[in-house]
DNA sequence: TTGCAGGGGTCAA
DNA sequence: TTGACCCCTGCA
């Protein structure tokens, strides 16, 4: 990992495999904007700050060396190797189409708890929405802090959200998820589950566990271990992945379980960035590109 | 202009 | 296996 510290924050050099349009926009985050130059702007690890390619090279502004090396490198898995990754999946011929197409894609380490919370929210929902739900949950009941002048806000902890009604999260646009965001607040909270924990679990065990919160299914569960966990043979069937693998591998409607199960075993370990790849593919070149999830 | 289907799933029957 | 679920958008 080759970078520089500048005034300015941290210049990342030789970055082939980190494009910000393809990390942020494969639909594993929500709380990065596009700015009109092309930048994005976005609330992490409770800081904001900015990420934009310069000349090439990937700036983090106004992040400092010690925070970089400390937890913007893991979040944005800058140890990892994607060069390797994608010539092992390139193989494959509609894996090398779908790897061209996204080729700068990286799988985020996201906050567990928040990517819990924002992966129920998900569930049967579109992306505008999901991402403005969480920003009013967030304005609502997270910490507020400030930066040269602007606020934003962190994600609230399990705590915050445990001591709220169901009708304080449903205000926020949640609908019908309200009660299980309440629920899983709950349960970690009360210590029953720590999320931070499952990192450490094998994939089958750490799924099992997700499980039984309420409203977390069998993809909402892949989605957590995979952006959060770094479980990268994690592959969450959401229906864009569904297409793409019934279009270009299975020839017929399959059900999703068989999908996954389908996809672990031809990918492996790599299944999850395989997904990835497929997913911003998938919806990038299969029709009805809209602001709609 | 209005009405309705459907969405980056999950739950309950 | 199927319908209901928040609520917003696209489309007829």
């Amino acid at each position: 990992m080759d970078y520089i510290n500048t005034e300015n924050g941290i210049l990342l050099k030789n970055t082939k495999d980190f494009e910000p349009e393809h990390v942020f926009e494969c639909g594993q985050c929500f709380r990065w904007n596009r700015m009109p130059d092309g930048s994005y702007r976005g609330v992490a690890g409770g800081r904001a700050f900015c990420v934009k390619k310069v000349n090439g090279d990937i700036l983090f502004q106004g992040i400092n060396e010690q925070d970089f090396n400390g937890y913007w490198a893991g979040y944005f898995d800058l140890g990892r190797d994607y060069g390797t990754i994608k010539k092992a999946l390139s193989k494959d011929p509609v894996m090398e189409r779908a790897v061209d197409y996204g080729s700068g894609i990286r799988i985020l380490k996201q906050d567990p708890w928040e990517t819990l919370v924002s992966f129920i929210i998900s569930a049967n929902n579109r992306i505008p929405r999901i991402m403005l739900t969480i920003e009013k949950l967030c304005q609502s009941f997270g910490e507020r802090k400030e930066q040269n002048g602007e606020a934003y806000f962190d994600f609230p902890p399990p705590r915050r959200l445990a001591a709220l009604d169901e009708q304080d999260i449903r205000a926020c646009g949640c609908g019908f998820r309200a009660k299980y965001i309440l629920q899983a607040a709950r349960i970690v909270s009360e210590g029953r589950v720590d999320p931070h924990s499952l990192e450490n679990m094998d994939t089958e065990y750490a799924r099992s566990v997700l499980l039984c919160f309420p409203g977390i299914g069998p993809k909402v569960a892949d989605c957590i271990m995979l952006f959060s966990m770094a479980k990268l043979d994690a592959f969450p069937v959401d229906v864009w992945v569904k297409r793409v693998m019934e279009h270009y591998y299975l020839k017929r409607e399959t059900p999703l379980a068989q999908i996954r199960r389908f996809a672990v075993q031809k990918f492996g370990p790599l299944a999850g960035v395989a997904q990835q790849y497929l997913f911003y593919y998938a919806r990038g070149t299969m029709g009805r590109i809209t602001g709609r999830g």
